[in-house]
RNA sequence: GGCCAGAUAGCUCAGUCGGUAGAGCGGAGGACUGAAAAUCCUUGUGUCCCUGGUUCGAUUCCUGGUCUGGCCA
């Protein structure tokens, strides 16, 4: 028996977390968020994480689930999502996923990791390749364990390269095999019943509200809160620094800067580009 | 009012020792198996402020002007 799992996503301010939690009132789900910063413990007002007061009032999983110094992935959102899964069937509510991360939510579609364990020897071999010779000797060295490689890897990629050169030293397979086998591991969450719902509005509606939304992040704290984030270690944890809206906080508190208005417009700018990018990414790879 | 600096792609600017110009960002499109709000790839003809002059040829030098910024009155 197919599970029914009901997706709402869309581009950032299109109005997801409101839909899912209308939904959930609605039809007694509750909600799997699908949202790569708001995973993280005080990350709240530069994510529009949903109030406590909605968390308090819809259950919500995946939100506040890691701390904001240690890097998530999502690998780790595929683990938390089944569990997440397994206690609500077990409770007998129904499922809404809503977020706007792309690459977490093709998880709900298909296979996004294989289950190579690559081991922390391989990490550091690649990890010193890239420190000496950056992304050419990346691809030099996955080029002589495998030569067809450019077939399949964006070389000019580090991070694409360098993942698959340490999957192809821990499994001894060319990145061919190890693809062919990728692309018939089933979806983590098994057999779904989709409903998949995808939330937009014109570009001249999602600009106000973005400007809206981001003066009200400002009015509300944003950088008072990501100068908490700073001592309590986000520096250290790459992909949450750079979220939009926290990475021009920590530009602009370390430039000492005092006008919150350049803030505002940096942030409403790069906003706006993610919300276009999100919208490619759904066009072209939740298929 | 005087002096100085600037005026080049949507934005910030580089450059042309005179042969009509290029980066970053943005925009558009695309890729992506543990950073994905990340990372990477493709994509650049624009009265080079206006006006005269010198020249085979000026965006580049010279004259005058307009605008902007700074300094002095």
């Amino acid at each position: 028996m197919k599970l029914d799992v009901k997706i709402i996503t869309g581009p950032t301010c299109s109005g997801k977390t409101q839909a899912a939690i209308d939904y959930a009132n609605r039809f007694g789900a509750e909600i799997i968020s699908c949202d790569s910063v708001q995973v993280y413990r005080g990350m709240d007002i530069g994510s529009a994480k949903p109030s406590k007061n909605q968390l308090a009032q819809t259950k919500h999983y995946l939100i506040d689930v890691a701390e904001p110094s240690n890097r998530f992935d999502v690998s780790q959102y595929v683990e938390m999502a089944q569990e997440a899964i397994r206690e609500i069937v077990g409770r007998g509510a129904k499922i809404v996923v809503a977020g706007g991360s792309g690459f977490y939510l093709k998880a709900w579609f298909s296979a996004v990791t294989d289950n190579l364990k690559i081991p922390d020897s391989i990490k550091e071999i690649s990890e010193s390749i890239e420190k000496d010779g950056g992304a050419e000797a990346l691809s030099g060295a996955l080029l002589k364990l495998d030569p067809l490689a450019g077939k399949f890897v964006d070389l000019k990629n580090p991070r694409r390269t360098k993942k698959a050169l340490e999957r192809c030293m821990a499994s001894g397979k060319s990145v061919g095999e190890l693809l062919a086998e990728f692309k018939k591991l089933p979806c983590p969450f098994g057999e779904l019943n989709r409903d998949v719902e995808i939330l937009d509005a014109e570009n001249s509606t999602l600009l106000r509200r973005i400007e809206a939304r981001a003066k009200s992040m400002i009015d509300e704290g944003l950088v008072d809160e990501t100068r908490t984030l700073i001592s309590n270690g986000i520096l250290k944890n790459e992909s949450a620094r750079s979220a939009i809206g926290y990475r021009e906080t920590i530009d602009w508190i370390m430039r000492g800067e005092k006008n919150t208005e350049c803030l505002r417009q940096t942030i409403v700018a790069n906003t706006f580009a993610l919300a276009k990018k999100q919208r490619k990414y759904f066009r072209n790879s939740l298929r």
